[in-house]
DNA sequence: GGGTCCACTGATCATTTTGACTAAAATCTA
DNA sequence: TAGATTTTAGTCAAAATGATCAGTGGACCC
């Protein structure tokens, strides 16, 4: 029940730490800069590409290149017996970015990207249009305190079990 | 004031959605795929590592897979002269994955993930230590109901301009 | 209209890298 | 310890790379 999700290993973990600034260098680099074979690079790099552990590469890019400078938080409560058409809605709208169940009091958390505070007012309606949404509450993101990172957490883990 | 990112341009887009699988595939295939001279394809890549507009590539690894299978939201409140102090700390914590400043009620709003709810517990623990935060609610997230994803956002402009 | 800037093309070049494949270590793990 | 799995180091031909270049077309300015 932990999760069937692949599990990285330490040299998993060492590739791709390398791999951080520049995902495309060349795999003879990677090698040698880790001291690997390069045969055990390439294999890894499948292995990791099929298992599942990786989002896909366009997660990588700030919705703000994209033109979406406004994000915001958006929680819905719902209907949960249409639960799951609500959920169907919510993946139709591009602007939703991701959507979780937390536990407590909001049924749905949304995150949710905008070009404008107007364009963001017409992504809730839209939302609020869903089958199955009763209510929503929009707050708007200020700041980017600590925009979204892994690194500091895959470093520790390669410090931990040596 | 909009913003001073990059802004991805057609071909860009293009160019990120066919690499939106494997990021690794040759400047070359990309090229004839997208009916691009291969230095134009060249040169895009080199911009785009360069422009800011792109995650470090490790921001693709799900938590999961390295044995983070908790997540939660973490609500911050606190005391607003020290807000510089508390980032700090935040900041010096791995499994702080992301924080943002809200409108509204709450403070601070933390992405936070752990390997279990009694290391999430610990988590917790290590965020209300930090300097200036003076209260934190957690809220562990049940499920994950749509993962992050821009693709959608990016295939949507792309049919935008046109 | 003429000039300038810029991005894209299509071509070349020598040098690397790739993928696929060995057989021989080395390393787990039961 | 024996068996299974990884990793290593080596091969090969085919392909991709980075760095050029001159030529083309568009957008912009005076």
């Amino acid at each position: 029940m932990t999760s069937d999700t692949y599990q990285l290993d330490e040299t998993d973990r060492r590739i791709l730490l390398a791999l951080d600034a520049d995902p495309r260098v060349p795999i003879m680099m990677l090698a040698q800069q880790l001291g690997l074979a390069r045969g055990t690079v390439q294999t890894r790099l499948e292995r990791l590409a099929n298992s599942g552990a990786l989002r896909p590469n366009t997660a990588r890019i700030l919705p703000a290149a994209m033109g979406r400078g406004v994000s915001a938080f958006v929680s819905a409560e719902l209907d949960q017996a249409r639960l799951n058409e609500a959920i169907a809605g919510l993946r139709q709208i591009p602007e939703v970015l991701e959507c979780v169940a937390p536990a407590g009091d909001t049924d749905l958390l949304l995150r949710v990207s905008a070009t404008d505070p107007d364009d963001l007012y017409r992504v809730s309606e839209e939302i609020r249009l869903c089958p199955g949404i009763t209510r929503t509450s929009t707050s708007m993101i200020l700041r980017d305190v600590i925009p979204y990172r892994t690194t500091e957490l895959l470093k520790k883990l390669s410090g931990d079990k040596h």
